[in-house]
DNA sequence: ATCGCCCGGTACCGATCGGTGTACTTAGCT
DNA sequence: AGCTAAGTACACCGATCGGTACCGGGCGAT
């Protein structure tokens, strides 16, 4: 496993001091650029100039820039996702659907990114990619089964394709396509619920 | 516009002779190996040794790598699409649900892909893969007309939104998708159609 | 046979890629 | 202070990228 942990603070344990954060510039950067132009047409040298950090300095805290990727989406973890299944002002059925409120601020999720980019399903990066979208699709899953939905698993799933869609379509034809989701989302949950917890 | 139309006869008007058809191993190599390994990921040096061509004749049918990939694009047309909304021999609300009978030959919609690698909006791959998906939407809007949607453009344009999820979803997860996008299909279907010409 | 057009082979170009080596300066703790 | 780890600057490496120049051969039409 990787040291996904040591966000901004020392390692802890021992009484490690710390330089000046230069690895956090460096995931900053990455979370700039390869958001921005993409993994694969983001080189390390320009990389490493935004960050303004050494390019040596770079490769003392990453093994390499597959590495480095693998680390820029474990740091990314949209802000809106994870907030979203915690609201408790929400209903069950608000809580699912809040998941399709993307503010245009997501071009396109990173994952699906990283996947079609590196084009190696082993690559960590990938790897870690099928990772965090099973785990989506398992909060879904666990949203709709509060919300009494006959079937959660397969309604989390199919919520989960949409929100892939949606990212996917508006990458491609350069327009946003979350409003058609949530339409879909909409008719999908009333009709998977008994209309009994409706709300 | 590109010659898109010599495709295996020489161009006719003139007397013009015709070489053994290096074109067309190109564009045959261009569509295993964009494919299966990527845009970006394959060099033009492996296209011309798989397609058996020099690199010069490659450059003298072609511009440049870019203009190949959109060529590519634009011969790819897969040949499953288009036979669906011909097939005289299906209710309408069947034509519609053949378009997520996905024979697990197909990875991942290459315009998606293309859209993707590329990261410019701008490039002429970019821009067909808009246009074609743009079709692609029409064309189930149309068949949502003819069985009979309250909303064809809505519920055309919801249908291709599952097929992008699809395509996405089973690039990232490495596992088809597409029994959950038909599935979906069904719901929205049945809800958009008023129940009068549902078969 | 001879001419002209495609085409294949190959070496090569400049640019850029990810990654390293070396020597120097800084910052933080004791 | 003084020690040490962290960071900087910069040159450099081999590999590979897209693209080009040049040369020699095969083949169809005249």
């Amino acid at each position: 496993m990787y040291a996904a942990g040591m966000t901004e603070l020392e390692k802890g344990p021992l009484g490690r001091r710390r330089g000046r954060g230069a690895r956090e510039r460096i995931l900053g950067a990455s979370q700039q650029l390869f958001r921005e132009q993409g993994i694969n047409s983001t080189g390390m040298d320009q990389l490493c100039a935004v960050a303004q950090v050494s390019k040596r300095t770079a490769y003392q805290h990453f093994a390499g820039k597959d590495e480095l990727v693998a680390e820029y989406l474990r740091r990314f973890d949209p802000e809106v996702m994870p907030t979203v299944f915690d609201r408790a002002d929400l209903t069950p059925r608000e809580r699912l659907l809040a998941a399709f409120e993307m503010p245009a601020s997501t071009p396109l999720c990173p994952y699906i990114g990283a996947a079609v980019e590196l084009h190696d399903p082993e690559h960590p990066a990938s790897r870690y990619a099928r990772e965090y979208k099973t785990s989506i699709a398992a909060r879904l899953t666990g949203a709709a089964r509060e919300a009494g939905a006959t079937d959660p698993e397969q309604l989390g799933e199919q919520l989960a394709l949409l929100i892939d869609g949606a990212s996917a379509r508006t990458r491609v034809l350069n327009r946003e396509s979350w409003s058609t989701a949530k339409a879909i989302a909409v008719v999908l949950i009333d009709s998977a619920l008994p209309a009994s917890s409706a709300r």
